[in-house]
DNA sequence: TGAACATTTGAAGACATATTTGATTATAGT
DNA sequence: ACTATAATCAAATATGTCTTCAAATGTTCA
């Protein structure tokens, strides 16, 4: 049997988690950053907000380090930060059943 | 090449689990409760919180199906609701490296 | 320099949530 | 019936968050 341990310090850490990705619109936003960058417009229009807002939410996902993001002249491409970020969206939606589709040359 | 595909319902069902453990006296009592079940005073006593709020924080855990409860007696029992809750709290916390033990006769 | 575009920032408002406190229900034992 | 314990509930406070809006920053191009 394994048993999970989890003293206040890292149940914070781990919550910290949980938290931001407790919000559907920026779980939307993680999620349209997990396999190619995206500039700012693009994942405003692709989910349906204002730029300032996804701007917002970005800034709180690059400071959990779940995002990063590189300037190609007047925008700012943003991007899953590493493959455990990617992991641990990828496992969520899959564990609670979302679609997953497996095509590639569509977008 | 895997997609992840998330439309707003969908988004919004993840982003409701993940915003509940995205608390730290929550997530705590959900880890409590993963491997055997607990009454509600001593949860308290594990996570160091009053029975009120513990109790307020379990009516969400189940109202999310999270865990489930049973009387006996004077008390009320919490433990994991099924497997995919167990499973989504085990991975993330694995996925973020928290210590795991695998003794089985220490409590 | 000036205009147009992309993004960021700060402040304000609306809204949701966590926590405390005290009262209330339910159960067991005397 | 009375007491003690366990848990829940309701109201109130405090805190935090999402979102919008307007202004500001930085970039390209003419």
């Amino acid at each position: 049997m394994t048993r999970v341990l989890l003293d206040e310090e890292r149940a914070a850490e781990l919550a910290e988690i949980f938290r931001l990705l407790g919000d559907a619109n920026r779980l939307r936003i993680a999620v349209a950053c997990l396999d190619q960058p995206l500039c700012v417009s693009d994942i405003a229009q692709q989910v349906g907000l204002s730029a300032s807002l996804v701007s917002h939410h970005l800034r709180l996902l690059r400071a959990a380090r779940f995002v990063r993001a590189h300037k190609e002249g007047k925008q700012v491409f943003y991007v899953s930060a590493d493959e455990q970020a990617r992991c641990v969206i990828k496992d969520m939606v899959s564990h609670v059943g979302a679609h997953r589709d497996a095509t590639d040359d569509e977008g």
